[in-house]
DNA sequence: CGCTCCGCTTGACCTGGATCAGGGCGCTGC
DNA sequence: GCAGCGCCCTGATCCAGGTCAAGCGGAGCG
């Protein structure tokens, strides 16, 4: 969990903290529908979040790296809104959120942070809601998986995805093939360089410079 | 507000209630950047919401009718994440948000039900992600109005728009010469009957079902 | 009255990205 | 070994919706 929680909250937060894990790739956290328990901290690997619709097409809402949480939407409508799904192994921190709540209403700082948690996954969802083309989000999504990882201590300059091309052309409302034919003409730009899940990044300023209307939303 | 608070807390509420308005059309409510401190129910009148990007284009977030809740998704920066904009005569109720927090922390209604409030939002936002056609936003846009108004008590078979096409369009994310075509189609197909900013539901049915796609996300 | 302005509509054309179809490569299992 | 299967890439074609351009009607106003 991110700075702003102190210490002997901290502490006070490990009696309903339960680790949890691994899910191995395919298997689900939670499901749609599912009563609302508990929300998590990702420890290790990568869970896309999900939701099929009535015609059985599968929409992609959100990839979650590690010291990310997932699963505050579903406090709402106190069931969860979507399916979290492992896309490899992955390790949890699981909360409570029943009890999560209690704590909250008598620690300050826990309130602020679920209120700030939850106040930013708004801001994420209508990171792609506007009408940008396929380069500035396929842009935008390597450099927000970048900036996320980088946010934890990982390099900078190169990373692996942990998704198949098609959750990632799923996830920005593209075609699979759209997604193929972008990243390879950022290669024969000089942007990146790519091979499979291999993305390494050769001109990090240019990729940003594409990426920054979609990301300074 | 909706119901789940309590008698004895809405007394409460009241000391931290401000009636403010009339805002004229085009006032601000609030603009982005500025420090957050207060959420606002509107009492009557429209709302939008909106960004100005860095090329100077605006880009519609949403419309907030009477009943709802206005200027939530500040919470996490503490700062307006956009400008709040008056599409008429608006009356509005302001709520402090640092007293609401600070009577939150003793209230668990009032948690509750901002906890809810914001969680909403976020399924609001995911609305408009969707590669949907330009049948489906529109249709979905009508009903969804239509519905939001019936919940407050307002007719069910017409309403009226307070917006301008051209922000409807931007904010679903098509031409204002689309919105354009596509409700004059469905006049055609005898799904609504248009007249500038009337609408009349004459199959409401048929049209809730081009929503359904968008709607049920 | 007639004028201009602005929101709305309509038509003609263009284009970005979807769709369709095919092919290669690296697994796993036999 | 090779067959089968995912995943990924690439080329050819198509179309929904954007863009451009032009009228149209109501509101404000000299």
């Amino acid at each position: 969990m991110p700075s702003g929680v102190d210490k002997p909250a901290l502490q006070v937060l490990h009696c309903l903290v339960e680790h949890v894990g691994p899910f191995r790739e395919g298997e689900h956290l939670f499901r749609a529908h599912e009563a609302f328990g508990a929300i998590f901290a990702v420890r290790g690997g990568t869970v896309k979040t999900r939701l099929i619709d009535s015609l059985g097409r599968e929409q992609v809402l959100g990839f979650y790296l590690p010291g990310e949480m997932v699963g505050l939407n579903g406090i709402h409508p106190d069931h969860y809104p979507c399916d979290a799904v492992a896309l490899d192994s992955v390790y949890l921190c699981r909360f409570s959120f029943r009890a999560l709540e209690t704590l909250a209403a008598r620690i300050p700082g826990i309130q602020q942070q679920l209120f700030r948690l939850l106040s930013k996954d708004i801001g994420v969802a209508s990171l792609l809601a506007g009408d940008f083309s396929a380069d500035e989000r396929v842009a935008a999504f390597l450099v927000s998986i970048a900036d996320r990882f980088a946010a934890r201590g990982f390099s900078t300059s190169a990373l692996h995805l942990s998704m198949p091309r098609s959750d990632i052309a799923n996830y920005l409302r593209l075609a699979a093939e759209t997604v193929s034919r972008v990243l390879r003409r950022f290669q024969d730009q000089g942007l990146i360089s790519v091979a499979g899940r291999e993305v390494k990044f050769t001109a990090p300023q240019a990729l940003r410079a594409l990426a920054r209307n979609v990301l300074t939303t």
